[in-house]
This record gives C-alpha cells, sequence and structure tokens, in this order.
DNA sequence: GAGTTTCCTGGACGTCTGTCAAGGAAAAGC
DNA sequence: GCTTTTCCTTGACAGACGTCCAGGAAACTC
C-alpha cells in the first residue's frame, strides 16, 4: 500500500471516527436537555429519542446501553456545567470590583440556566446512589472548586488579604449558597436572584482577611 | 343512644384510625428505609413492600396511589430529618464549648446516618422537578434553617456577639459544607467528617462579630 | 359462635421500560 | 453502476412498573 492511500484511509477513518463522536456529542445534548426538563428518575431513551431528530433504536447503534450514554452525558456537562468566572477573574482590577461582578454573574446564571443548575444538583446526587457516575461527577466537582478558588484567590491578591479557609472549604459555602438560592428561584421566589447577588459579597468578604 | 356508648363508640373509631394511621406510618417507614438505600429514582413500590413484612397489595389499602405514599414519606421524613441540636445548644455554657459540641455533632450524624441525609438530598432535589413534594419539602428545610439559626442565635450570644449575615445565609453556608462533606464521606474518603468538625468551627466564628 | 367488618394476599391488567434484531435507506468504495 | 458499508427505522421481546380486584384470613360485634 502507498503513503498516500494509508494517509487516505487515515483520513477517512478518522473523519468517521469523528463523525461517529460527533453524532453522539449531539444525542448526549439532546439527552440533557431530557434530562434538565425530567430530572433522572423521569428520563426515559425513548424521551430522549423523542427530543432529538432520531428514533428511539438509533441511540443503541452509538450507545452500548443507558449508563454508557449517560455516563457520556456527565462528562460532556461539564463543559458546560463549569460556569467560566475566568473573564471577571481577569478584568478585575479592584476587590470590589470582583465581588459585584462575580456575585452579578452568579445570580445571572442562576436565573439563566436554573434548570441546568438543578440537573447538575441532581445528577451529583445520583452518584451518591449509583457507583458509575460517581468518578465523573466527582472530578467536574473538583474542577468547580477550583474555579471557585481562582476567584477566591485573586480576591484576596487583590484586597492585599489571604484566604482564611482551604479552598474546598470556600467552595462548599458558595455553593451552598448557590444550591439554596436556586431552590428558591424555582419555587418561584422572585427575588432569590437578586438575594443571592446580595450575600456573595459578604462571603466572600469573610473567607479572606488582611 | 348513651353517653357511655357515645363515649366507646368514639374511642373504638379512634383506635381504628389511630391503628390505620400506625399502619401508614410502618408502611411508610419501610419505604423511607427503601428510599435511602436505592435512591428515589430505583424506588418501587415492589421493592418497598418487599422491605416490609407485608405484600405490594397492602400498599394501595393504605395509600392512594404512589404520590400519596411519598408525599406521606416526606413529611414523616421530617422528623428524622431534622437533626435536633438543641441539648447542644442548651447545654453549652461558653462559644467555644458550642462550637466544638456543634460541630461533633455534625460530624457524628455524617457518620452515622449518611445514607439518611442523602436520601434528604434527593428528596430535596427532586422536588425541583416535582411539583408534588415541594411544599413539604420547602417546609422542613425551613425548619432546617430555624434549627441552625438557634445554634448561631446561642453561639453569638455565648461570644458577645451578633450575626452578621441572615439567618438564611448562615444556613445555606452550613448545609453547604454537610453537603460536601457527605459527597466525600460516601465517596470513601476517610477523613471527610473529620474535615467537616475541623471546617465548622471556623465557619460559625465568621458568621458573627464582637 | 354466627355474622360483619377490617385487613391483607396473590394474581391479573395495561403500560412503559431497556434491549435487540431484521431490514430498508443512504453513503462510500471501486 | 453495482457492491459494500454505514446509518437509521420499525417492530418485537421480556421484564418491571403502578394499579386494581376477587377472595380468603383475621378481628371485631352482638
Amino acid at each position: 500500500m502507498t503513503e498516500a492511500k494509508e494517509r487516505t484511509r487515515d483520513r477517512i477513518s478518522r473523519r468517521q471516527a469523528d463523525k461517529f463522536a460527533d453524532r453522539r456529542a449531539q444525542l448526549a445534548a439532546s439527552a440533557l436537555r431530557t434530562l434538565a426538563e425530567l430530572g433522572y428518575a423521569r428520563t426515559s431513551l425513548r424521551e430522549i429519542a423523542q427530543n432529538s431528530e432520531f428514533s428511539h433504536g438509533v441511540l443503541h447503534y452509538y450507545f452500548a446501553d443507558k449508563v454508557d450514554l449517560l455516563t457520556h452525558c456527565v462528562r460532556q456537562f461539564e463543559e458546560v456545567c463549569v460556569t467560566r468566572y475566568d473573564e471577571i477573574v481577569a478584568r478585575a482590577r479592584t476587590a470590589p470590583d470582583l465581588e459585584r461582578d462575580f456575585a452579578a454573574a452568579m445570580a445571572a446564571t442562576l436565573r439563566a440556566d436554573a434548570k441546568m443548575h438543578r440537573l447538575w444538583y441532581d445528577l451529583r446526587n445520583q452518584s451518591l446512589f449509583e457507583e458509575s457516575f460517581r468518578a465523573d461527577v466527582l472530578e467536574i466537582d473538583r474542577r468547580r472548586e477550583e474555579m471557585i478558588h481562582h476567584v477566591v484567590a485573586r480576591y484576596a491578591e487583590l484586597a492585599s488579604a489571604s484566604a482564611v479557609v482551604p479552598q474546598a472549604v470556600a467552595y462548599a459555602l458558595l455553593d451552598g449558597l448557590f444550591q439554596q438560592a436556586l431552590l428558591r428561584h424555582l419555587a418561584g421566589e422572585e427575588d432569590a436572584a437578586a438575594e443571592l447577588e446580595r450575600a456573595v459579597p459578604a462571603v466572600l468578604a469573610r473567607v479572606v482577611v488582611a
């Protein structure tokens, strides 16, 4: 076989592999939409297929079984779940800036992506009962913790202070705050996001000391 | 009808009503055990019956349908879910006492009742998808918040200080801390409870100021 | 102790679930 | 343009689900 032919075959197989992966991603996206709407407990494969442009049989062409699909979903979920505050961190020039912008960003994602966030908490909790997703869920949680750490570390730096709690604790606090706000927001409390926006700076200020 | 007869009939019907309520409570307890083991998503009526001393048919004698049973479960759950720190609050003579004992109690319930706690978070999350339990769940959450408030308020009093965050925020912070610890504990991290015990006093100290 | 009510069992039902396979449609290879 | 491979649909399957019911067992009434 010539080298050209080999390269061609590689390219084709790569393209096919990519096509395969693309379709998987597309179906996983449909699954995530369904999950965010119905929750883990009530999401079936047929429902997922109905939220896509394919029929239910295709899911077993691209995924070995339901666990395979859901695992893929969780992994893919990371990209959308880990809200990025990097830009805010990079742009902030003073501690009050960061305080304000970070709080506003949290409130904004609470308002805009509430269903996505409730799915995240649903999946994280599911991992307490089912071993299958646990590793991936913990990995996502680790990244979220890291993300919060960036904010807190930069905040301390701008305030000429230093963090007084471990980053795991700082994450736990802010996550708890967010989750409580989500609860109220989805229960119809109009000002849940506004209250979150007010509470975040107060907490941020208390996890560092000059 | 004589008064004596009337009283007798009342007593009997009350006894029957109580018997009915008792059996409901007993079945709900079986359901809660099952839920704590399997999680909401994988708990079926047959499984619940198998974890009781009755057959599956009896559930529809005591409950109208599955939602009725689960709603009753959530209500009944409150009693076991709302861990009582009242005694600790009453006994503490100094702020460091309360700090230490409260932290130890949280760590203890994390170790002893992890499966119960994961069920609580599961149900609370479920209420974000299903309207049915939402009111009851929010009521339980309110009581938990109240319970934490008692601790914080007494702590502030003992420390001759005052709380600097709303009670909802204090609850959100400590709940977030606990949930994170639960996550790690159930993931097999040996010292999750110990770390929680260390983190709680630090947070407690930071939600009040002299 | 016969009759009545309460309580519980076990099986049946229709529906929905995850899974799979046969076969057609579309694309790719030559 | 015919063959082969890839992709997708459709329908079937066994099992589990919530629900309901006929009927027996147990408890209670008088």
